[in-house]
DNA sequence: AAAAAGCACAACCGCCCGATA
DNA sequence: GTATCGGGCGGTTGTGCTTTT
């Protein structure tokens, strides 16, 4: 059977390893006079010492014409992967049929390695590098400001306007997204031309501080909960840095979530964001685990749009209740703030 | 400056499937 | 019905470059 592939072919000497550019020249020709065919054929013609599965993974992954070789993928591209993949799976040659210049081969391999950077984060203790680090300098200063809420330490700046606990005693969960519009978020790389313009928002302002309200989110296992790509970037951006350990359960209640359309004219959310809106997957909706409903919202002097849901609490909140059940040294890996009374 | 780590990419392998002779 | 072939896929390895330590 075709099982043995190539195997019928080790009976002589097969070549092996790099393709010498004149291999490639013998390989065009072939295909050149025949055609993208007959790969077994170069071999039995003693034309190449490699096998017919050889020359076609060459012809297909290098040498066809209107190959992107040695490009980066797009911002365009990476959305168009990540979306196909959601939608087909890991059909890379279905994939790679959307994208012009693009083989299987490259999307599994830009997808793996995505994959593989993605499990590093989120298995290492100290979740970015330095680089990634001050990449995401916004970010981890945002991040920081969170915590210090967290933590019910309410900054000399909190007009004590905001609280966990609304009118009906009912705690509110905020998400926010991460902001986008900072492209190296995306680890898009040096190579992105003309990014889109998306409306920026403001990384940290005092208005924004006195807005946020305590984060509870869960990091789930990457095994027991797979995740699209893009959920979990926002994970990695906006959840790692806050410090967190808890566990998602699956809402019993269909569907768990809904969202409010963000065609709303008040929502001015960026397009990247509508987007990331209509990708996020159910995993992700089950971070919002307990909440009846949930809407996306925009904060007073901040552009950035926010997840905002309704928890019903069974019991009296207070700040500190809400870290009860967290590990005492979950927020060891975030970088201490001067205390309010430094301020 | 050198070693280590991270990363992208090319190429291969084994297995599977469908078409075809 | 069977063998062969082309194609697809997941997994893996090797290599070279870049970045970090």
């Amino acid at each position: 059977m075709g099982r043995n592939g190539g195997d019928e072919e080790m009976k002589s000497t097969v070549r092996k390893g790099p393709w010498k550019s004149e291999e490639d020249e013998v390989l065009l020709n072939h295909v050149k006079k025949y055609g993208p065919r007959d790969w077994s054929s170069i071999r039995s013609k003693s034309l190449l010492q490699r096998t017919g599965k050889s020359c076609r993974l060459r012809w297909v992954n290098k040498l066809r014409p209107n190959l992107k070789n040695g490009c980066k993928f797009s911002v365009e591209e990476e959305r168009t992967v990540i979306e196909l993949q959601a939608q087909f799976g890991n059909k890379w040659a279905k994939i790679a049929t959307h994208l012009s210049g693009r083989t299987d081969n490259d999307v599994k391999n830009f997808w793996s390695s995505r994959q593989k950077r993605l499990a590093r984060i989120l298995q290492s203790n100290t979740p970015y590098s330095k680089s990634q680090k001050k990449r995401k300098e916004n970010h981890s200063f945002e991040a920081a400001n969170k915590s210090c809420l967290m933590k019910g330490e309410s900054s000399s700046k909190d007009s004590g306007t905001s609280s966990l606990l609304d009118n009906n005693n009912e705690m509110t969960k905020m998400v926010p997204l991460p902001n986008y519009a900072d492209h190296s978020c995306l680890d898009l790389g040096p190579n992105v031309a003309n990014p889109e313009p998306i409306p920026l928002g403001k990384n940290s302002s005092n208005e924004l501080q006195q807005h946020k309200h305590l984060q509870l989110f869960s990091l789930p296992q990457s095994s027991e909960l797979p995740l699209s790509l893009v959920t979990e970037e926002l994970i990695i951006d906006e959840l790692i840095p806050m410090g967190k350990n808890l566990s998602i359960k699956q809402q019993p209640h269909e569907p768990p979530l809904l969202f409010s359309s963000p065609q709303s004219s008040e929502l001015p959310l960026s397009m990247v964001t509508e987007e990331l809106i209509h990708r996020l997957d159910s995993s992700f909706m089950n971070i919002f685990d307990g909440m009846d409903t949930c809407e996306i919202m925009q904060l007073p002097g901040e552009e950035l749009p926010y997840f905002r849901g309704k928890v019903q609490t069974e019991k009296p909140m207070t700040p500190d209740s809400n870290f009860d059940d967290f590990p005492t040294d979950m927020f060891d890996q975030i970088e201490h703030l001067p205390s309010p009374s430094d301020w």
